[in-house]
RNA sequence: GUGGCCAUAGCUCAGUUGGCAGAGCACCGGGUUGUGAUCCCGGGUGUCGCGGGUUCGAGUCCCGUUGGUCACCCCA
């Protein structure tokens, strides 16, 4: 392997292979990729949120503001050659959306309901379930439904209510690709409620921040290292347990814990989850929810309600988490505006959708992308159709209708059909003379023989619509 | 960013003490019968992730590297 050094490979060759973490789309990729979005898009139309989008990188600033220096080791951060400011490929969505609505506040409507599905980046160790490059939907509230003089309590229930409307619009997605409750939990928990809990169990407010800590690295610890911990707090054994267990159940009927939860008397928290309980059943999804106090997401900003969404083995990673944080929008310099909201990203859910049979393949997956064509124009073989298909494929199309064609030498019919199949075409036309063709439906076999050329359009368009 | 494991055809994988690169499924080309099928003929489709090294000879052994994956870190 010696030789003539004009022949080595160059040792300044670059690598061809994709970014670490980023992912190339091949067709199907790219329509499986547009489905997830699509179905992102319709729940949160349904739901009344409007599409809004940002800059794919911001000012780095705008991200340490919120998360501090720490953040910047897990940005792609950049500085334009020959240039003086610190960019930042956008991690999440939040700060562009605080800062948005920040700069409109005063015309804006109350309460503001935006979303947005777009690419985000994350310089971190990819592994399953998480990317360098990844989508990510984002759905928010902002501001209330009442009046800002409103009493404390009124607010808090149009919290409640604006809480609900959120996680109804994840749920509400999540049922339109299939998934039920027994497959997925959203798993709730309310960090001023557990404080207000946590008051009458004797823990002073100082030391929430701790617990709420201990609560959220329970998983990594064994049961007994836990209950250890949990002990400084003045909790016995038997209630440890019971943390351990994590899952709450809290309906309108019985407000107050139930059975073996008495062990942690929650009656405090569960009324001051009461407005938000009743909202969930008024929004028929009571029972997609577990209140579960181990989840406290990131100690950063969360005010009040956050929620994580899981498969309901628990193996994957999160699908979605949010909550509420109600001092956001002020940290970014628009007015104080209560804000809830959440983002689910598509690696995680993609592998729940393949996990359950739910992410469409084939050409299942061509029609629900929109990518069939509506006609397969072949030829019988003759010669002078042959030279036809392209220019009837070509009239079809400048009628807009989607025509394709094979690139075939064969004259098989049946290969031909094969193609037709292949691509999930609506129907094969194929021609048998300078003026008629037939007309086949590939959904139920029917055919019609002697269609004019001219009708081919109208035909296709009626049967296709 | 730290540590472990993995990498051979489109997919699932086999490949012996180092000795010509393999199987099944899938796929591709041509042909017959006018209809998604059947039948016939033909094709292995490959940078053994990449780069070095040892050797007469490396998919196999050694070093490095890239990617994936798992556990940490983190999870906005």
């Amino acid at each position: 392997m010696s030789g003539n050094p004009q022949n080595a490979p160059s040792k300044t060759s670059v690598s061809f292979a994709a970014p670490k973490g980023t992912r190339d789309l091949y067709p199907l990729d790219a329509a499986k990729r547009r489905f997830i979005m699509e179905a992102w898009r319709s729940a949160s139309i349904r739901f009344g949120f409007d599409e809004i989008d940002g800059p794919t990188f911001e000012h780095l600033d705008l991200y340490t503001v919120k998360s501090g220096e720490g953040i910047v080791s897990e940005l792609f951060s950049f500085r334009r050659a020959g240039g003086d400011d610190d960019y930042a490929l956008r991690p999440e969505f939040t700060p562009t959306l605080a800062r948005m609505y920040a700069a409109q506040a005063r015309q804006l409507q109350r309460p503001t309901k935006w979303f947005m599905a777009g690419p985000f980046f994350r310089a971190e160790r990819p592994q399953r379930g998480r990317l360098r490059e990844f989508l990510q939907w984002n759905a928010d509230y902002l501001g209330l439904d009442v009046p800002d003089d409103a009493t404390e309590q009124t607010k808090d229930e149009a919290r409640a209510r604006a809480d609900a409307e959120v996680i109804s619009c994840c749920i509400g997605f999540l049922r339109e690709l299939g998934l039920g409750p027994s497959q997925i939990r959203v798993k709730v928990n309310h960090r001023s409620a557990l404080s207000r809990w946590l008051v009458s169990r004797n823990v002073p407010e100082p030391r929430h921040a701790e617990l709420f800590g201990l609560l959220d690295a329970k998983a990594k610890m064994r049961p007994e290292e836990f209950a250890q911990k949990l002990a400084a707090f003045g909790f016995s054994p038997q209630q440890s347990e019971v943390f351990q267990k994590g899952l709450i159940r809290v309906t309108i009927d019985n407000p107050a814990s139930t059975g073996e939860d008495e062990v942690l008397d929650l009656t405090f928290f569960s009324e001051a989850v009461a407005p938000l309980v009743r909202a969930l059943t008024a929004a028929g999804v009571l029972d997609w929810i577990d209140f579960d106090l181990s989840i406290v997401r990131g100690l950063a900003y969360y005010t009040g309600m956050v929620f994580e969404v899981h498969e309901a083995g628990g193996k994957e990673r999160a699908i979605a988490g949010g909550g509420r944080y109600d001092g956001l929008v002020s940290l970014f310099g628009g007015p104080s505006t209560p804000a809830v909201g959440f983002g689910m990203g598509d690696v995680v859910l993609s592998l729940v959708l393949e996990e359950c049979g739910l992410m469409p393949t084939g050409t299942a997956l061509l029609q629900r992308s929109g990518l069939c064509p509506d006609a397969f124009v072949i030829s019988n073989g003759a010669p002078e159709t042959l030279s036809l298909v392209t220019s009837v494929v070509a009239g079809l199309r400048e009628q807009g209708l989607h025509a394709r064609h094979s690139y075939r030498s064969t004259t098989n019919i049946g290969k031909l059909m094969k193609d037709a199949v292949a691509c999930g075409s609506r129907f094969v036309v194929i021609l048998e003379s300078v003026a008629v063709a037939t007309v086949k439906n590939l959904a139920d076999g029917s055919q019609q023989q002697g269609v004019p050329l001219d009708g081919l359009p109208h035909l296709l368009r009626n049967s296709c619509v």
